[in-house]
Order: C-alpha cells, then structure tokens, then sequence
DNA sequence: TGTGATTTAGATCACACGCTCTAAAACACA
DNA sequence: TGTGTTTTAGAGCGTGTGATCTAAATCACA
C-alpha cells in the first residue's frame, strides 16, 4: 500500500559517497548532500534517520566493497607476490590518477572520528584488521610457494605491508609526486622478495 | 605604552594545540579553545586573527617541533640503521602509550584538508617531503656505513619509511593490538639490513 | 473508485557557530 | 599623576547548521 521511493537507491547513496568522500563527515552539509543526491531533506530524513546514519550506511557499504577488492585482488595471479605486485600497482594507480585524490574514505573516517566518536573508530579499525588478514593470509600461501621470503613471520610482514598501504592513502591526499609513489611502492613489494 | 598580554603564550598555544589535535579543526569549535586556553574570545581573535590562522599557527609549530625530533634522533646512535631502529621504536611506545592515541597532527590536518583547501595540503605536503629527505639521509649514511642494504636505491627506501610512519600515525588514532604495532616496526627495521 | 499509508515539496525551527562590539581595566611613558 | 594605547570582559550579532513540520501528490490495495 505505501507509494514506493522514486528514487535509486544505489545512485543516490553512490552520490552521498562522493559528498562524504571528499569533504569528510562535519564538512558535509545536508544542503550539499541533498543537492548532490538528487533528493529532498524530508526524503532523506525519512529514508535514512540523520546525517551520521547516513555515513554510517555509506561507510558500511564503501568497506564492503574495498574488502571485496582487497580479498579478490590477493587471490588472482601465478604467486601470491605476483598477486601483491598486482595489488600495489592498483594502488598506486588510483593514488596518482588526478581523479581519486581523495585516498580512502575509511581511513579518512578513521582519522575524522579520533578517539572520541568510539562508534566509528571500532568501524574503521575492524576494516583494519580485516584487510591484515588478508595480507597476512596472502603473505603466508606465498611463503608456502616460494615467492615471498620467510625471514620473517606473516603476522609481522602484513602489519608492514598493511601501514604502507594507509601511508599511502594518507599521501594520495597531497599531491604527491609519482616518482615517490612509484618508489615506495616498488621498495615494498621488492622487500618482500626471498 | 601598550599594555601587555597577560597570559602566558606558550601555554595558550599548546592548549590550542591540545584541543586541534583531538579535535580537529572543524570540529574544535571557538568556545572549546577558548575555555581550554584560559583566554577570553576577545583577546583570542586580538592575538591571533580568527581560527583558521591560529591553526595554522599550532600546525607550524608543532611540525617545526616534529621535523627538529627527526632531525635529532635520525642523527644519533652508532650507526644509521640504529638511528633508524630508536626513531621507530620511539614512534611504536608513543602509538601505544594510550594517551597520544591521537596520531599526528600534521596527517590530521592533511586528511581533514583534502583535495580543497589547497593551502594546509601545501603546508602537509611539506612536512612530508623534508621528513622524508631526512630519511633519505639517513638511508645513504646506512649505505655508506653498511649498516643498511644497498639492494634499492636510498629514495625509495626512504619513500617506505614515510609511508610507514604515516601508516603507523593512521592505526595510532584507532585503539590498535601493541602485538600488531611492535610487529610492523619489527619488520619494517629488520626489512633494511643488508 | 475509494481508502489509507507514504512519499514528496519546501518553508521553517531552534541552535551552535565564528566573530565583533562596547566598555572598563591596566599598564608604559611623560 | 595624567595620557594614550591595548588589553580584558562578556553580551550579542548574523549566518549556516541539522533537523522538522504541514500539506499536497502518489500509488497499492479493497
């Protein structure tokens, strides 16, 4: 019986991604939202509760994706260093696309909410942990293969790779220069050699 | 002739800082500065213009106290690689100690800016880049000494360490397993012997 | 076609924000 | 001590914010 929304979910939360991504959480007026998202204040208060709900759906999804990214990305290709070449190199395309200067909109999040706001924080670091093991799980089949040195424990060399990665989405903000982003990226995939 | 200021400015600015730093920038509203630095509004905006000047005058002189840190402590020691272990293991007990569970400033301040607000980028940018010439510094002494492996070039390695120190700044701000952090340092130290 | 729930639409609310204003107090110099 | 300048003190300005409200439009079902 009731009348059905008129609007695309998926676009119309794709667009409050982009709003949020860019402009961070306070930033982000719900004028700014609205107009982006193609849809009124009543409708966005009605269909998701308030502002931070709505960041918080956009958040949950952005991190599902990511994860799936991450998961299939560490899986594909002839060695698990092969599969972490591959996922660096991903990386430090989007880094330095002009586009995506945006870097991650989790660790954006993360580094927003600080240390009061424990909602987000136990949000953001969940991701964290979660991307580790997948790292670690990548770094501990290419031990088993040969293709990854075993000098040191998987645990240790995914926490390593994992804070390269948000030192990376951490310089993509700035403007960074490609011949520094090229350079630390192939220092840790070489590091990571027999 | 002029009366003089009566609070101490040091003081007020490191309680500026104190409240920036948790907070943000956005976030840290007028009264919460004024209430922590024990100053009226009046004499806030006297001294200092409006809140986005005093932040930038928190921001260089906490990264002018940062830069001198690195400097000093990617000096000393015995060795380059030595050098190098301290400034981590430095960085490791300060991203446990659960008071300054609140990063780093400077990173902050650069994912808060973002892609707009092209000024504190430059100022981030910066910050980053001397960082890391200091590393390259370092590095090449570690070369030199062999201390440190000569199998990448000095910039790249220096590219790592910066985006693991970013990296490390990032997980500080979430609440994260000392096992995971003292790991990552373990092995991003161990990563640069020969 | 009528009924009722739910969406739209846009004006509008109360509030917190950054910032300023007017006096009064305080000090360096003559 | 008198003068001039700058500080303090805190009330209050206009604005933009997140959120709501009333009414009209819309559609599934009986």
């Amino acid at each position: 019986m009731p009348r059905p929304r008129e609007f695309d979910e998926t676009a119309v939360l794709d667009a409050a991604t982009t709003v949020f991504w860019a402009r961070g959480f306070k930033a982000a007026s719900t004028r700014e939202l609205v107009e982006a998202m193609g849809v009124t204040t009543a409708s966005l208060y009605n269909a998701y509760g308030d502002k931070r709900a709505l960041y918080r759906l956009v958040l949950d999804r952005y991190a599902s994706g990511a994860l799936t990214w991450c998961a299939s990305t560490l899986d594909e290709g002839p060695s698990a260093a092969a599969a972490l070449d591959r996922f660096f190199e991903a990386l430090s395309q989007e880094t330095l696309s002009g586009e995506a200067r945006q870097g991650c909109l989790v660790v954006n999040a993360g580094l927003e909410a600080g240390p009061h706001d424990p909602e987000f924080q136990t949000v953001v670091a969940d991701v964290f942990s979660r991307i580790s093991a997948l790292f670690c799980d990548c770094v501990r089949r290419g031990q088993a293969d040969g293709s990854i040195t075993q000098a040191q424990s998987a645990e240790d060399l995914a926490g390593l790779l994992l804070s390269v990665m948000l030192g990376l989405r951490v310089i993509a903000r700035t403007q960074p220069e490609p011949a520094v982003v090229l350079g630390l990226v192939r220092s840790a995939t070489t590091v990571l050699r027999p």
